[in-house]
DNA sequence: CAAAATAAATTTAACGTCTAAATTAAATAA
DNA sequence: TTATTTAATTTAGACGTTAAATTTATTTTG
């Protein structure tokens, strides 16, 4: 172990100055031009003395940077709908997003199905496909052939051009590096450490953008969910494994160096359950689906050979008719969840935690309230608790997530430039 | 609890457009001129023309910024003293930071001695002083006077007037809300919800900031320590209690609403040890001082009455001793440990942690690597391990903390405005 | 109904921050 | 001595912004 037991003075490692040296490209300030776009694409409609009035900037400075995004195609004025409520002075005209000005694409893979969305720049979804996937662990080039496929089908639902997709957004499980797009490790992939997002760009054209399900998800509760009026929130999700994402002022934290938030392994118990990952004591390995299915099989005479969600139907339903060793079954993984919130909100203390997965469609842990358990479980400061909500939404979410990841490059990539 | 079985589009909640809404203040850029002051600072000396290339401006915007806080008597030239390799064209002339410019003073209050020191603007300590403190909890005009006696003393040592301090920070146990100064709660006070560092700022009139302990050592290590190279790293602190500081972007992060990373009371074991914050299975019970203490007590004849640095003195000389049970009670903390490690390298991914506090001058684990125990405990990608560093330095690491909150504030409050 | 009042949007001049390029300064090498 | 090299300064101008004046569009009031 690297010991340094130095005394105070010697610490700065005989460095001359001292306080935090910092590196060269600290900030990228937004610029005004795509915080007025996302104020009006936030707001469905605004008008421009209500974005001055929401920016604080001069009206002068939206009126020159409205007329540049209108001559760039990328919003527009239009009759304001809701406006009945006639005041005094000239009326403010509404701006809006120009919905076709660009489209993008959102694709999840996953172990039993793909699927894809192709959305406008407002994210109104205007295709979607799910197509049936094979066994796990495949090389590369058969998964790149399974997204052309995807990327293929939406082009003809939608009847438009590959070069008329500004990004494309991709949500796969495994260790995934977002900053360089690479999959480190993937249960889908027989390689490791592919850059999967420079592949597909290479091959279709288009800026491609990955990143890891828990990310997606949590991206899809920022952009189109419950966190779109949060600046800070937490999403918790509970499926086959167990993962977390987080959001810090209005941004996706992917943690200090681009891995993190592997809530899922991280140990509740020395030396506890055996987790899929071979390690014990991993969350993952009292709450996730996988381990549910490995108590079911020995405690239960229900056979894990089938596909997961089926025998997680059957589970949930014995539960629900009353046998106990089912009801037991969730009891107990319902108090591992509680304990894995009560984490989050120690450690992180977000205001909201967001509880998704297909799971809370099984096991909705009946009049137990969430929040209130894992206040219990936290020291807490003058009773600030922390908001929990179970929403467990559609299998879409991990494409439309994955649109979101292309939506903001995109978003970024056009009102980047005055003049373009 | 609060379900919501929405289904997706349903899911923005009937709001109009879609993708995160921000409010209002987003950023504050570091301006220019306080980049060049921290870029001086931080390297003790450097030429402009260094200045400019390591910030990437152009060498114009330096002269300017330079004259400005020349005449401002922050910064001034030097000769150059490490300069012998005569290169061809003018040579550079060096700016350090005038040291006298301002002052600063740190304090840490804890329960059985505060200490206190006064700084000028490059941190060397030009004062320190040490009280002896009475027992806990006493009311906050009693904790104020102590303070008051502290600062007094510091400003009797340097020979300075109460008017020559730019600011003070303090540093103190409990629930600390560093933005408004408030103490929610501490051990050092019977009252709670204190606002200590108006009251104090109010006394002194100078501006006072405050912080939990935790959060004191990690600026510690950014300032003055191992830290001040990197970006991104966490410092997980062990003594009576358990806790652990962040630093990401080299900033510190407080947790998305200012608490958290409570580190100490993650729950670690369902229904596990009680924890002197009355719940169970915190990492705290299993690790922090106390606990051993505890164990201590029942397992050995160790006496826990007097002080607990004296028994834990005693304990660890038990243990080098070859006493098998203290030997099996440092063990089993070491186990906790690394379980702490490796769940902070899960969650938060840091390049590096710094393990501190008085413990590790008991209980080094000797020829043990922390790192590489905590790295079997985490679910890797390619090698990219986390650095894990034991530094226990001096009783002053505390004051030197407080004192560099004081320092960035003032920093701030000096680098602000072209013209004063 | 005209005039006053009000509020939105636009135009204008100006400001601060920064850069690029030209210039000046100070040293070494040939 | 002259050319070369690098640092520092000066200059003009670009850019993004604001504040204030102006124009436009509407409602209220006398």
């Amino acid at each position: 172990m690297s010991i340094s037991h130095l005394d105070l003075y010697d610490a700065g490692q005989g460095m001359a100055g001292c306080g935090p040296i910092f590196p060269e490209g600290e900030f990228e300030k937004n610029s005004l031009r795509k915080q007025v776009f996302e104020h009006v694409r936030g707001n469905g409609s605004v008008a421009r003395s209500d974005i001055a009035r929401a920016l604080s900037v001069s009206a002068g400075s939206v009126t020159g940077i409205a007329a540049e995004l209108i001559a760039a195609g990328l919003i527009h004025e239009i009759d304001d709908p809701d406006r009945e409520i006639t005041v005094r002075g000239r009326p403010p005209v509404a701006l809006a997003i120009v919905p076709d000005s660009f489209h993008v694409i959102g694709i999840h893979l996953a172990n039993e199905r793909h699927s894809a969305i192709l959305t406008d720049s407002i994210g109104t979804v205007l295709a979607e496909t799910t197509h049936h996937a094979y066994a796990p662990k495949r090389p590369v080039s058969e998964l790149i052939d399974e997204i052309s496929l995807l990327i293929a089908d939406l082009l003809k639902i939608s009847d438009m051009a590959l070069d008329q997709i500004s990004a494309i957004g991709i949500g796969l499980a495994g260790l995934i590096d977002h900053t360089t797009g690479t999959v480190s490790w993937s249960p889908l992939l027989a390689e490791a450490n592919i850059r999967l997002a420079d592949t597909i760009a290479a091959r279709t054209g288009t800026p491609v953008f990955i990143d890891n399900d828990a990310n997606i998800v949590t991206l899809a509760e920022l952009w189109f969910g419950g966190g779109r009026t949060k600046s800070n929130f937490a999403v918790m999700t509970v499926e086959h494994g167990v993962g977390m994402g987080l959001v810090l002022n209005n941004r996706l934290f992917r943690g200090a160096r681009g891995m993190g938030l592997e809530l899922g392994h991280t140990k509740v118990q020395i030396g506890g359950a055996l987790c899929r990952c071979g390690q014990r004591g991993c969350l993952e390995a009292y709450l996730a689906d996988y381990a549910l299915i490995k108590e079911a099989a020995s405690a239960l005479d229900l056979n894990a050979a089938g596909a997961e969600k089926t025998t997680m139907e059957r589970l949930s339903a014995a539960s629900k008719d009353g046998d106990p060793a089912a009801q037991a079954i969730f009891e107990n993984a319902s108090k591992y969840l509680i304990l894995g919130l009560a984490n989050i909100v120690q450690l992180f203390d977000p205001g909201l935690i967001i509880v998704s997965g297909e799971r809370m469609r099984y096991d909705t842990p009946n009049d137990l309230d969430l929040g209130a358990e894992a206040h219990k479980l936290t020291l807490n400061s003058n009773s600030n608790a922390c908001d929990v909500v179970v929403h467990a939404w559609g299998a879409q979410v991990w494409a439309r997530g994955a649109s979101a990841l292309a939506l903001s490059a995109a978003t970024e990539y056009f009102t980047r430039e005055s003049r373009s």
